[in-house]
DNA sequence: GGCATTTGCCTAAAGCTTTTAGGCAAACTA
DNA sequence: TAGTTTGCCTAAAAGCTTTAGGCAAATGCC
């Protein structure tokens, strides 16, 4: 009987890695046991069940994706720094289509508070910084950028721009380039 | 042994309001029968596998929420069809939570190309017909509409903009908007 | 180093979902 | 009314989730 060395940790990568390869659906806690060669009961010693492995994948994707945004963010300001974010978003849900699904479960109130969450908010925010945007306005332009890159990078995702032209890489610059002349024109609302 | 009349089309709505009762993710062939106080095996005869039953609730929400927007899309144009077509998707999502899910479920190519997904992206040109595109503008528009509401409403549903001000209306109205000044004012890409 | 405790993975088992096979009776069809 | 088709049934296998209890490896203490 030799240990393997599970720990939630190990666990939650391997079920990220799992994710990207077969998709955050198909991750199963029977899944996960086949691939460290051990019995499912035995993973029970580490996760509370199923649905807390998937949570640690989520939260796990949403620190990873934050991670990159960040470092793409260092050091630019204004449409730079806009299409810098939208860039480390698409590019990380193309890398990871798994953890990237998987970072769009729903987490409960509590759980999304204390999670990455937090800070993907803030950076949009500090992206907002570059024009000239007062609130409520930031807050309304803070949803629709999150709208916009979740709603392209997973229709994109499913398949929607598939065998159509124009290439998607032409559209997502055309839509940056119009959600940075948006920004910097919009009257605001009063 | 009584004939309940199981048909595909009762099997489909009964898997639509399960939907929206306890998310398209819960949706069994198991519950199913169970809410038709039938035995599982029963449905067999009418679906396929669960992949079926689930394809059908899509396909079936995607033609409902397709002949709500054509309603809601008649006699308006401009700016009024742009808010008009916004709103009938947004809510839908809201009315039918489980049902607006199950449209965003992943088609296999032939299955997507014979679906109301076709008429979606129809009335989406038909809107821009009010504003002054040319190709491949349209279709990068095409593309950002799709993203901005589907993403909106897919994080407004996940309740990402619960317990946070302003009002989720007041920026879905900053947003509708804000896209129908940028389809006006965008200079033409070349 | 030897011994006790803790920890990690195991077997066993129950409950649920999916799916297939084969059967019987109800409902059409002539 | 007899024959055929159809619809729902029982039975059963296979996979996932989860709990309970056990044994052996690792850890800690004298």
């Amino acid at each position: 009987m030799v240990r393997v060395g599970l720990t939630p940790e190990r666990l939650t990568l391997a079920g990220a890695e799992l994710a990207d390869e077969v998709g955050f659906e198909q991750v199963t806690v029977s899944a996960l046991a086949r691939r460290f060669d051990v019995k499912v009961a035995s993973l029970y010693s580490h996760l509370k069940n199923s649905q807390e492995l998937r949570t640690r994948i989520a939260l796990f994707a949403l620190e990873e994706l934050a991670d990159r945004v960040a470092d793409a963010l260092a050091g630019r300001a204004g449409k730079d720094a806009l299409a810098a974010f939208a860039n480390a978003y698409r590019t990380y849900a193309r890398e990871h289509p798994g953890r990237y699904d998987a970072a769009r479960l729903r987490l409960d109130p509590a759980t999304a508070a204390a999670s990455a969450g937090v800070r993907h908010a803030q950076m949009t925010r500090a992206i907002l910084r570059g024009y000239d945007l007062t609130e409520p306005d930031q807050t309304h332009a803070v949803r629709m950028l999150g709208s916009v890159f979740h709603g392209y990078v997973s229709l994109e995702l499913a398949g929607g721009f598939d065998h159509s032209k124009p290439d998607p890489q032409q559209s997502w610059d055309w839509i940056i380039d119009s959600l940075d002349m948006l920004l910097r024109n919009r009257p605001t609302d009063n």
